[in-house]
DNA sequence: TCCGAGATTTGGACTTTGTCAAAAAGAATG
DNA sequence: CATTCTTTTTGACAAAGTCCAAATCTCGGA
């Protein structure tokens, strides 16, 4: 994120201390959920409501500032990259998540055979496995 | 589901009325919340603990018998339908849920690029998308 | 610079989805 | 049929979010 002030503006945001410490607490913590966030925002400013939290990380990914990610049996993970439909890989064991480059190219991944009608607007792609240190510890 | 009874007695799972009953309302309704299973068995039984709704579900799910998947912004749902590797178009207004094939033919959406090591056991995909139904509805 | 309208932040209650634990009830083997 | 082990039930609890009203702040205009 080059400059959260002026990101905001250009989104007609009001500027606020709260936003702008969201925002770079997404930027410095990739996959962090809004409990994380909350606790790192906490160091810079010292106190945050959970529900300003909320409310920032919500307005944020409605603007297309920041894009959220659900995998299943984990709190909403927030990140900033955005703009290159890249896919995620979750380990099961652990919950580490990582990027991953669309696996087809492009986004050719956004077409199923069969949409019933459906007007589809993303692929969403997860890829679950087990982590190097997790395959570590199984093993021994 | 040929023969619940059978499926349960092959995985060596004790046959219960509750056990018997969520297996056929999963098959009924695919798709279905924990919630909308309760109701289902309730008709047929009359009565069964929100408890044991769950505990069957993740009996159930733990032995590969149904299938658990959990979109954003929804609680989990199950189904019948396993062991083809089919994916899931979501409707983002409504939330109505459809199988589709896998897209890219056998399992081979399986492959990351890059896999930082991890050992990928699936790869999950959610069309996102508008249904039908409220693709007419925005419109008028 | 100061004001005021409108948006944001806060705190607290509440909802949803699911799990934990202990006691009561049920299934299946011999 | 009796015993043992598993399920079911009940009720409390937990995590992740949302709703609402009051207090506070931002920003454009005077």
């Amino acid at each position: 994120m080059r400059d959260p002030e002026a990101t905001l503006r250009q989104h007609a945001l009001p500027v606020t201390a709260q936003r702008l410490a969201v925002l770079r607490a997404v930027s410095r913590h990739p996959h962090a959920t809004a409990d994380d966030l909350t606790a790192s925002v906490c160091g810079e400013l010292g106190t945050i409501s959970r529900q300003s939290v909320y409310n920032v990380l919500n307005v944020l990914t409605d603007k297309g500032i920041i894009r959220r990610i659900q995998p299943a049996d984990s709190a909403a993970l927030y990140e900033d990259r955005i703009g290159d439909n890249h896919h995620h890989l979750v380990c099961r064991s652990c919950g580490k998540t990582e990027d991953v480059c669309c696996a087809v190219g492009e986004a050719p991944c956004l077409t199923a055979h069969s949409h019933h009608g459906f007007k589809i607007d993303e692929a969403e792609v997860i890829y679950w496995g087990t982590c190097p240190t997790c395959q570590k510890k199984k093993r021994s």
